[in-house]
DNA sequence: CTACTTGCAAATGCTTTGCAGGAGA
DNA sequence: TCTCCTGCAAAGCATTTGCAAGTAG
């Protein structure tokens, strides 16, 4: 399933946040729309500064709240710094650009032919060791177009 | 270029830190001893706690010369903690196992076939946004043995 | 000798939490 | 109304830095 950026995005998260007893309140939806707008993964820095709406706080603990529900998805750069998306199964399977200078992410959706390659891959993987692969998680380092300027 | 564990990665480390301008004390071989004894990526807490001569400081400002030199690099799981590991040329290329559940991470080398697709896209790659694609960052989600029982 | 390293302790900065007031159902 | 949510300010923690002493070359 995969939902268009627009009302069924607000029903799902309502959904979800129900699931584990949570309501979708005005300021969660605040959150989630910036995200959307963002179009790229953004650091908690760049959310609470983007809207007056949201203190620090809040937003970290409703970004902890999505999170659990599976409305949002964490996604690690290379420097330490926590960035969030909306979930991958409402806006589409896609991969990231790293940026190695700045830090900077943004989304990119691979060839199908590598796509394939991998969801094979991790679909057989069980190692001796036990563990059990459930999703792959792909990123392209690189230099960005501001950086390599 | 591929060094096996022993005498040859102490002599290449000496060597890029001199690249660098920095020494390869023997605080700084000790580190890397113990990340080659951890044999896995290791957060900065686990190494300092395994050898009583890694203080904190020392450890994260050696790590960062390490880093810094090509020496270790720095590994990102699903939580915030950074980890760290000898840099892939010198223990081989290979990607990470990380659960999803008490975010450890392990080695895990994929089949050649997934490796080669995945170089090829790789080196393929410039978006129209500019940015440029040196690397790639493949790692399998899941659940380990541990977390799994 | 001279510059780089070390280690302690204090500082920094991102993230989390206590608590009192406000909002949703 | 009763519980969950919000926001401020204070606390927590991983990481970084100042500084004086130690050490490699």
């Amino acid at each position: 399933m995969l939902f268009a950026v627009g009302e069924d995005l607000h029903a799902v998260a309502t959904a979800r946040l129900r699931r584990v007893d949570q309501r979708y309140t005005s300021g969660r939806r605040v959150l989630v729309e910036a995200l959307v707008e963002a179009g790229r993964p953004v650091t908690t820095a760049e959310l609470v500064a983007s809207r007056r709406e949201l203190p620090q706080s809040t937003t970290y603990r409703n970004l902890a709240v999505l999170e659990q529900a599976g409305v949002v998805r964490r996604v690690l750069g290379t420097d330490e710094l926590a960035r969030f998306e909306v979930a991958e199964d409402l806006t589409g399977h896609h991969h990231h650009l790293v940026c190695v200078s700045c830090g900077a992410v943004e989304d990119f959706e691979p060839p199908r032919r590598v796509e394939q390659t991998l969801a094979d891959a991790v679909g057989r993987l069980r190692t001796r060791t036990g563990f059990r692969a459930e999703a792959h998680r792909l990123d392209l380092l690189g230099t960005c177009g501001s950086c390599a300027e």
